[in-house]
RNA sequence: GGUACCUUGACCGAGUGGUUAGGUAGCGGUCUGCAAAACCGCGUACGGCGGUUCGAAUCUGCCAGGUACCUCCA
């Protein structure tokens, strides 16, 4: 490999080499969305960082398999239902099959994602699919001796296993805070210790969705799922998992606790998380219920919403941060980012304009090896857009014929702007699939520019400028060069 | 209370112990019949107070403010 990524592991609070353990084969997991709910303005930050890491790592020559789960299989929620899961709850509240809601968001979130253009993970497993390997993991760990049962349900046992091994290793937590701190939660009666976490719950009669188990009918604890399919799918060890930082704590950290009581080590080499996006300064998230969805960012009906935004200009907006930062919501901020893609989005179209000439003023050479030096710098894709802004000028500079470049500059530069923004950065031309209708529409701009352009020849500038004025109006952008008009149109 | 983290110019947002980040907005200029776009130039920032250092926004201490996790959350 030429390009060695460096990627910063939560685990150690360091950036490290990437290193696979079954090179060039790259196993990684990710947290996915629990369906029972429009995905918003959140739910897009992991997507996209993690869809970065998916296609350098693909770029760079890996074969990587990406394995993003969709939790169908509720959390215990705390509230006077007493663990009723979530999945279920939403159900009796809408008349609905459980299934019927999970399908229902699953084509929500699929649908937003490919707005963000985000790319399809290898494989999507649903945690109800596997409750087969979770209760295996389960019998597992009581095997081992770090779990009980008690009333129908089994337990995690943080004290015995905090004897063995170090639980808080990932959050950086010690055993009495958390002893001290455990809110008084449904079930605390029947575990030792408070700090416990379940690994089956015994279904109480409210709960439409539960399985058969050794223990008793019920459902798998909420870090089960991971655990188990991420096993599955990538083995007993594994090298990426990501996932949300509001998820390091109690998650990914029960989630390693599950894998050394079961198997004696942790499944994964780096953790890597990806912080937030706020709102006024403090966290979007479901509970908080200050989240804006993604369908009404892509609308515009909202009323902290001053206009609609594309999939790719809210992409765009949270790649000009780096993934390890918190992401401000601000309109100004969404509209800036807009504004700057469609800058460089036009710079590339203005690459076909550009005249070679015998001489180049420029090296390009040094904006590929930047970009990659970025990318490698765990995944700095703010500095990669720093540089394509670079090429972006040199490309403007030479379209207005104040410099001079080369065939091959040419090319580097479309080779810059294929390779970083559309293959890596994933930015797509939008509009790049007309229908014939819009060709032929197209055409008659085209024309009203033929006769605009007769009209400037012959000084009549009222019908040029009405010309313009009247295509403005529609939603067209006219650019006039030395040679001739563009159009194109806005929205 | 415990554990992490953050504080950069109008706004967003990178960054390194001494050299221009970049974008958006603004101002001045070039180009243009005009406008838009583009290009050139400009603002000269790093929460406060100390310390280390020849030199710190970048390391260290304290203070102030803010955020996240400790409960489902991406």
């Amino acid at each position: 490999m030429e390009h060695k990524l460096s990627i910063y592991n939560t685990l150690t609070r360091k950036k490290e080499l990437f290193i696979p353990l079954n090179a060039p084969a790259v196993g990684m997991y990710v947290c996915g969305p629990t369906v029972y709910g429009d995905p918003h303005l959140g739910h897009a930050r992991p997507a996209i960082t993690f869809d970065i890491l998916f296609r350098y790592l693909t770029h760079l020559g890996y074969k990587v398999r990406y394995v993003r789960n969709i939790t169908d299989v509720g959390h215990l929620e705390h509230d006077m239902d007493e663990g009723e899961d979530k999945i279920a709850k939403k159900a009796r509240l809408e008349q609905l099959e459980p299934m019927e809601v999970s399908q229902y968001y699953t084509l929500r979130y699929h649908n937003a994602m490919d707005n963000l253009n985000v790319l399809p993970p290898s494989i999507e497993p649903h945690a109800s699919g596997h409750i087969i390997e979770q209760i295996q993991l389960v019998k597992e760990i009581m095997d081992n001796g770090y779990a009980y049962e008690s009333e129908g349900s089994v337990y995690f046992d943080v004290t015995k296993y905090n004897q063995d091994h170090h639980y808080g290793i990932l959050s950086g937590r010690n055993i009495d805070d958390m002893i001290v701190n455990t809110r008084d939660l449904d079930g605390q009666s029947e575990k030792r210790n408070p700090a416990d976490f379940a690994l089956w719950k015994k279904a109480q009669p409210i709960h439409i969705m539960k399985w058969p188990s050794p223990w008793s009918e019920g459902f798998p604890g909420w870090h089960c799922e991971c655990s188990a399919m991420g096993r599955k799918y990538l083995g007993n060890r594994f090298d990426i998992h990501g996932g949300g930082m509001d998820l390091v704590f109690p998650h990914h950290e029960c989630e390693i606790a599950q894998s050394v009581a079961s198997q004696g080590e942790d499944m994964v080499r780096y953790w890597v998380h990806n912080n937030m996006i706020t709102i006024n300064g403090s966290k979007m998230g479901k509970s908080l219920g200050n989240f804006i969805t993604l369908e009404e960012f892509f609308t515009g009906n909202h009323k902290l919403l001053s206009q609609s935004y594309s999939g790719l200009a809210i992409r765009f907006f949270i790649l000009m941060a780096h993934y390890r930062g918190t992401v401000d919501f601000s309109n100004d901020a969404l509209q800036s980012a807009e504004k700057a893609l469609s800058r460089l989005l036009d710079a590339f179209s203005g690459i076909d304009r550009i005249e070679p000439s015998k001489h180049s003023e420029v090296d390009l050479n040094i904006i590929r090896e930047k970009c990659y030096k970025a990318m490698n710098d765990d995944l700095n894709t703010p500095v990669v857009i720093g540089h394509l802004f670079d090429a972006a000028r040199i490309i403007n500079q030479a379209i207005d014929k104040r410099i001079t470049l080369t065939e091959s500059d040419i090319s580097e530069l479309r080779e810059i702007f294929n390779v970083f923004l559309f293959e890596i950065l994933g930015i797509k031309i939008e509009s790049g699939n007309y229908s014939e209708r819009e060709i032929i529409f197209g055409k008659v701009v085209d024309m009203l520019l033929e006769y605009r352009a007769t009209a400037k020849v012959n000084k009549e500038w009222e019908i040029s400028d009405n010309i313009r004025n009247s295509l403005t109006a529609l939603g067209f952008e006219i650019k006039d060069n030395k040679d001739g008009s563009t159009w194109k149109l806005n929205r």
